[in-house]
DNA sequence: TAAATAAGAAACCATAAGGTTTCACTTTGA
DNA sequence: TCAAAGTGAAACCTTATGGTTTCTTATTTA
């Protein structure tokens, strides 16, 4: 298995409710922080710091525009984090196939 | 999207690389507390409180041997963040399907 | 039955997390 | 050019987190 450091900032990025909310409202697209602040019923500094750790897990990119700053989700950065749990896919899914077994062994025998 | 706080449980246990790496090991087989304090040098009671959110997760599980406690990992469990995570496949997805596009077009008029 | 083994529980500590208020800095638009 | 809009940054507060030490409880086994 993978050294499990190499994912700790997408995983930290995960790990706070109001950080998911804010990733899948990015995923509907990009807005600057006063319009999240204003979602989420939160103030800004309180967004600009889950920002920031959004950013150090490569999740969220901001581009300046003006006087704005566009946050944009990065869904690739979710890959690393996706890829470490899809690893236990086999484990459950090996379950599922003995139970498909057994039971398929249990309906022939009766 | 789905309500993030649903899954809170399950991304709070995967939040600590400790955990992380606990769930990698138990993944490789059961063990009780004493081996996985020994194999990480850290205090039982650490390991206990890492497993204790672990099961509030669902992704480990107990069983009363004797006077050990066998942790079992519950893979089925990570199935609920991977399922999360799994839904923005689609975009980085679509963002290599336009790439390739464009890598294909690039070539065919060159 | 007494000693050793495996573990849980409680108390405590330092630091990280998540939030707020307040203040300063740019860019726009009248 | 000057007020308003959109932010960033610093300071501060409370609670959660991750860890320790110490003490108690339950099983083995010699």
């Amino acid at each position: 298995m993978i050294d499990p450091h190499l994912h700790q900032p997408v995983f930290r990025a995960l790990a706070d409710p109001t950080r998911r909310a804010i990733i899948a409202m990015l995923a509907d697209g990009e807005r600057p922080i006063g319009d999240i602040a204003a979602a989420f019923e939160m103030t800004r500094p309180a967004v600009a710091k889950h920002l920031a750790i959004l950013k150090e897990g490569g999740v969220v990119r901001v581009e300046k525009k003006g006087r704005e700053r566009i946050n944009r989700l990065n869904p690739a950065a979710l890959k690393s984090a996706a890829d470490w749990l899809n690893y236990f896919d086999r484990f459950w899914d090996e379950k599922l196939e003995k139970l498909k077994q057994a039971v398929e062994k249990g309906t022939s025998a009766s």
